[in-house]
DNA sequence: TTGCATCTACGAAGAAATTCGTAAATAGTA
DNA sequence: TACTATTTACGAATTTCTTCGTAGATGCAA
């Protein structure tokens, strides 16, 4: 069995967006998109601290033949966001879901590309395990 | 333009499910409900506590007409789905729910009836806003 | 080689979230 | 009335997360 990732924070969360968009990075380049994203300066030294422990929790990984270390996340995107969602869904939604999909869709609107693949994958799963009779 | 609701912190969550699935309830119940919940005794101080500071943040309303004081969320459960789902959609996939959805339903098999409650919520989507020509 | 810029490591301060102990109030009951 | 149960209020300890300062290492350029 897949062992299980640490829940990222918030901040980790934000920081791995930032590796997951730019591909492998320095940290003077985490601090200076993180410093970006938010309207107040990121210490040097903070996002240093912050990848070397996302590093010991297996958040990350890191290239060391140079000097000036390459963080990357350790993870694809889509495998931790779905363990996100497995998280929430088990959260706030009794585990479900089905619902969470449904309640996303519904909180803001999605765009005709994501409806039709959504649609798309209904139909993959419908004709996988039929739910009831025409 | 409605207020913004406090962001709930985890273990607010889980006390705001307890309230949604048990209707208003007393400090000894949540209590009780989040030792049950955890493999791990909650204490009454703690419960009580938790709840008055989620009475502060307006997460929680109560009636203080009885003696022991009857908290209950103060918020639908699915209005605080969606804002939770909105701040989730922002953080980790660039704001879109629809990817969110798609992802949701990857991570984990939904039941039947939550498959055809999305299909006709997409159908509802298409109707309304036509995506592109046949 | 010396000096400067930049890096990692690391401890610890600061902030936020969670847990709990104690005091004072109140209701019920012997 | 006096005793006991239970409750609220509240400060403070604890834990977790975030930020930063400082020390020592390393490479590069004068």
């Amino acid at each position: 069995m897949a062992k299980r990732i640490e829940k990222p924070t918030e901040t980790e969360l934000t920081i791995l967006n930032i590796l997951w968009d730019h591909g492998p990075c320095r940290v003077r380049e985490v601090a200076e998109q993180m410093t970006k994203e938010r309207d107040d300066e990121v210490g040097y030294t903070t996002a240093l601290k912050m990848l070397q422990l996302m590093f010991e929790k297996g958040l990350v990984s890191r290239d060391e033949t140079e000097r000036s270390h390459q963080y990357s996340a350790r993870h694809p995107r889509e495998r931790m966001q779905r363990d996100v969602l497995k998280h929430l869904a088990d959260k706030i939604f009794g585990g479900a879901t089905g619902e969470l999909a449904l309640q996303a869709l519904s909180a803001r609107k999605a765009s005709p590309t994501e409806l039709k693949k959504l649609r798309s994958l209904l139909d993959a799963m419908e004709t996988k395990n039929p739910s009831e009779k025409p």
